[in-house]
DNA sequence: TTATAAATACGTCAAATGTCGTATTGAAAA
DNA sequence: TTTTCAATACGACATTTGACGTATTTATAA
């Protein structure tokens, strides 16, 4: 028989803690030991009793938040894994929850058995994480931004298609070239880029790319 | 019903190759175009067809290895992901791959299922990796090494009167307003761009720049 | 069911860019 | 001293790009 998984969840918001409950009490081995509302209720509460595997935080929190709280916790409890749940996935919370030494980053849509396989994976030593944030986290591998060089983090949607586009763009390739890669006309080759200017607020292939390098869209 | 997701295996084991046929098997929705021995065959084989969506790529092969062709492949064709599967799991190649472009990185014992997510995950614009993986690219990040591996460095050499006209053409700026930041006659701006493109052989402002930052000139 | 958004595509026009060729001047190197 | 190179500059021409407007189809959300 396997051990049980001692699990602290860490939320402001208790709808969610019940949520997040309720997608693990299908999984017999998954043991809620107790919840904290902020980082400084969990550090009040660990101080109690540190006899644990694993910490499923947000970040979003009052008083001390789910990053200061992890870097806390990694430091004075190194071998306790924390996985942060949360529904912000922009760059600087990524990099910041890394830095701070978490140990996966899922989203809060997680479905329940892709959670408590992320738990198990962590537990056995490996990191959790959305293909999402997976993917922001190769991004930043290969461009460091520089977060200190960085303040309000323009929320810039651009849809995947125009993410195909812009690749191609940031390879110096014309529209001819782009749409044979791309199986599309010149003309819907030239109408992305339009919309990505728009959305950039830039007006050429250049400052895009610089732009979208910057916000790590590509 | 969902379109085919066209699929090429790259590995010059044979045998290898058959294994990963025969876990993709179970799903109708993957099509195998073709398979390659080494990055070299691989790259002659997609010059006539790069309709791909999705490239497995060993890493370890003779005459050109997975990493080199994924640099090649990534720059040609952007839109191609490439999923790293391979038994190597050591920080050089993980960081090579992530810089060379690579969408994904699993390793060869992955499961079936897993491998399909991946690679479902990866073209809904994600990234697959194996959780040791993750765990792997959360350290690098956090600890960023600097692998910076020079080859052969071209020497190219610019006036100084080029470098200043490239910085100035990095910035996004037209020729106009080039001229006027640097006092000089359109027509000027124009001809050293000309000679900056003869040496450092391209053939556009977004190569010009890129290439000059790859060679630390500007 | 009806909006809405995304992806596709065409046409037009002006501006910018890339590629030629040619030429003058001054400074540095052979 | 002669030659070469760097920097400056003009003209011409074809191609590419950027900025409009418009329109159809499909999938998804309200």
């Amino acid at each position: 028989m396997e051990k049980v998984i001692k699990t602290v969840i860490v939320d402001d918001n208790t709808f969610l803690i019940k949520a997040i409950q309720e997608k693990l009490s299908f999984f017999d081995d998954i043991q809620i030991k107790f919840t904290a509302l902020d980082g400084s209720d969990l550090l009040t509460k660990i101080s109690n009793n540190h006899n644990i595997d694993v910490i499923l935080m947000d970040i979003d929190m009052p008083i001390l938040n789910g990053i200061e709280a992890t870097e806390i916790i990694k430091n004075k409890y190194p071998h306790i894994k924390v996985i942060m749940l949360t529904v912000f996935d922009n760059d600087e919370n990524i990099f910041n929850a890394i830095k701070a030494g978490a140990d996966g980053y899922l989203l809060k849509e997680v479905e329940p058995k892709t959670l408590y396989e992320g738990i198990i994976d962590t537990l056995n030593g490996g990191a959790a994480m959305n293909p999402s944030i997976a993917l922001k986290t190769l991004k930043l591998l290969r461009n460091p931004i520089d977060l200190d060089n960085k303040k309000e983090e323009e929320i810039i949607k651009l849809t995947t298609r125009e993410v195909d586009v812009l690749e191609q763009l940031s390879k110096g390739l014309n529209y001819i070239n782009i749409a044979e890669n791309l199986f599309l006309s010149p003309a819907t080759v030239r109408k992305h880029i339009e919309n990505i200017y728009t959305k950039l607020q830039v007006h050429n292939k250049l400052e895009a790319v610089q732009k979208a390098k910057k916000n790590n869209l590509i």
